[in-house]
DNA sequence: CGAGGCGGCTGCAACGTTGTAATTCAGGCG
DNA sequence: CGCCTGAATTACAACGTTGCAGCCGCCTCG
């Protein structure tokens, strides 16, 4: 069985708690007895009990990330980063999958793996504004997305509006005018969709082209499948257009290979912008100009003023609502020139 | 505060231990006093707490899943399955992220986390065969992929040769006879490269074609850069091909945008081929025939039979081999036909 | 009618750790 | 030379749960 502090204890002729102390670096302790028990411990392969830390303590190490779905692509590579924002500080993380779900959402936030974890990141798809209250809880949370503001809890999010604002004006300083937007939510105010949409009137405004309601697409889910049909059924009306704001990547590479099976040409034809900076993005053909959504600062922050709330240091703060910088990537799906240039 | 086991015995009026037994189903308790334990349960809102019941159980309800890293779209893929396989019997998934590095895979074998978790699926990517010894555990592991075979725990695969076989033979139907392959490993015998070049060269052997290095273009990792890499080099080379296996989705993705680039019509000019299935692959342009490895199968039988281990049912049950089944799917990357028809 | 069995329940000890308070010890100072 | 101080160490009691042994009372059977 696994060496305990007893056993160690035993070996290096000390107390059970003077080994605790050296485990946990407490400084006054003669170098000698340091030295025994340094040496006790790694000739028994002595590693703590983490049951029983965490029962003793009240704290696990652990904590939760609660997201939508790991096959989209960005939540992917949002929990890559977050876990390794959180070992970088020793933690460690359970993921749990919502599907985007708004009641499974509200019954994570209860169940009995709180309990295992010392707080949660929270990224919500199915709740909104109006479920703030279900936020209440005893326990540390972070919240991402764009569902929820003005929730009791630390929030981390983007600059939707002035994101999605950057991406419309990039386009329309290329000279497009008919700006079709994929992905939009009915009736949507917050929300990701919402504030995008916001950001894309914004910029219209600016340049004083009126809104024309014909080329919104709405679809319920950011799929890439989802991002195909609209594509389809945009066409389908006939309404023309020279540039399509996707509200999402995964949107957007949908609708390319839509566009593209009609034979429209990128950006020729039809210049195209997405929102995430995915992997993926800088590999389809042509490559997608996109938003980077400063995915590494909204990882570290979250990870950052999580363990600060659990650790206490933030106890009396009041909650907290931060941004992280965007960036706008140009690539070649809003390049001025035709993009099929050979490259070898 | 949280409730505990004694305060509801004593709002029950009975022991904590017949609370302890109501919250197990122990059989032998009378319906009356099981209602009204039942009754101060839901008043209190008592939850069990975890962190007690595995230092007194040993267990903790967690398995931990160790892979390179979720960015990697299989990864991520099979990581939503394995959560949700796990999900469905109740457990936990702890993910680590190794990045593919041999000695971060080893030291995580034996890192303090795994005490926290009653078991692991493990999916090296550093480590080969020679570190089939550091697989020597004392708590159930189960090994995903092809770096380590013969090692002595649970080993889930998927059926490489056979599967590479398929996709060659699919490819030789369609009647090209120059299959150039992106993403081979120098030297390689096992491994997923490996397995899935011998395949490839058997397929090649059946049909009577001779094996030419010339069309066999090395990386070291398999992400879209290193096909797109791979494919400029090859085409470099100047060397004729009439297809791509690629060693799998990620690396077709990137070999297929270069080769687009560089004029070359898919599939008139140049069928391609992947292997994994992965989401995106039926939404690139054109789509990609590929491999489906059976991913939630690999899923399921991994989450499955480590819990039979951990569980102690299989407790004398010889290390278990279980290859997925495999299946070709077929899309527009193979097609006899060009695929630029507009389906609108 | 007494022994035995069993259903229903309880009490106690332990899992490995850490916080608190107490104890020992060495050295400096009056 | 005794007292005080603070460093170094220890003893002990929890944290909330579960395994085990055992107790009571009722029923059954010889």
């Amino acid at each position: 069985m696994a060496a305990t502090l007893r056993d160690v204890a035993a070996l290096a002729g000390v107390s059970i708690k003077t080994v605790s102390n050296v485990v946990h670096d407490f400084e006054h302790i003669r170098p000698a007895t340091r030295e025994r028990v340094r040496a006790a411990i790694d000739e028994l392969g002595y590693k703590p009990n983490i049951s029983a830390r965490s029962l003793r303590s009240g704290r696990t190490g652990v904590i939760g990330l609660a997201l939508p779905e790991l096959s989209l692509s960005y939540f992917a590579e949002l929990a890559d980063a977050i876990i390794q924002a959180a070992e970088r500080r020793g933690t460690s993380v359970i993921i749990e999958q919502t599907g985007g779900d708004r009641d499974r959402e509200i019954q994570l936030l209860a169940s009995p793996h709180r309990q295992f974890t010392d707080g949660l990141i929270f990224s919500p798809l199915g709740m909104g504004n109006d479920d703030a209250s279900y936020l209440n809880v005893d326990y540390p949370l972070v919240l991402l997305g764009e569902r929820i503001f003005a929730g009791p809890t630390d929030h981390v999010t983007m600059h939707n509006v002035a994101a999605a604002h950057a991406a419309t004006r990039h386009l329309l300083a290329t000279g497009r005018r008919r700006i079709a937007v994929i992905g939009a939510h009915q009736d949507e105010v917050i929300g990701s969709a919402g504030l995008r949409l916001r950001g894309y009137r914004e910029a219209l405004a600016e340049a004083g082209i009126e809104f024309d309601p014909a080329l919104i697409a709405h679809t319920t889910l950011w799929h890439r499948a989802n991002g195909a049909t609209a594509m389809r059924e945009l066409l389908a009306t006939g309404v023309q257009f020279d540039a399509v704001f996707a509200l999402n990547d995964t949107l957007a590479l949908g609708a390319m290979r839509v566009l593209q099976e009609s034979g429209r040409r990128i950006p020729l034809d039809v210049a195209v912008v997405g929102f995430d900076d995915l992997d993926e993005s800088s590999y389809c053909l042509p490559a997608l100009t996109t938003i980077d959504p400063g995915r590494d600062e909204i990882a570290d922050t979250a990870v950052r003023i999580l363990l600060e709330r659990i650790s206490g240091e933030a106890a009396d703060v009041a909650p907290r609502e931060i941004e992280a910088g965007f960036r706008l990537v140009q690539r070649e799906s809003t390049d001025l020139v035709p993009a099929d240039s050979p490259v070898v």
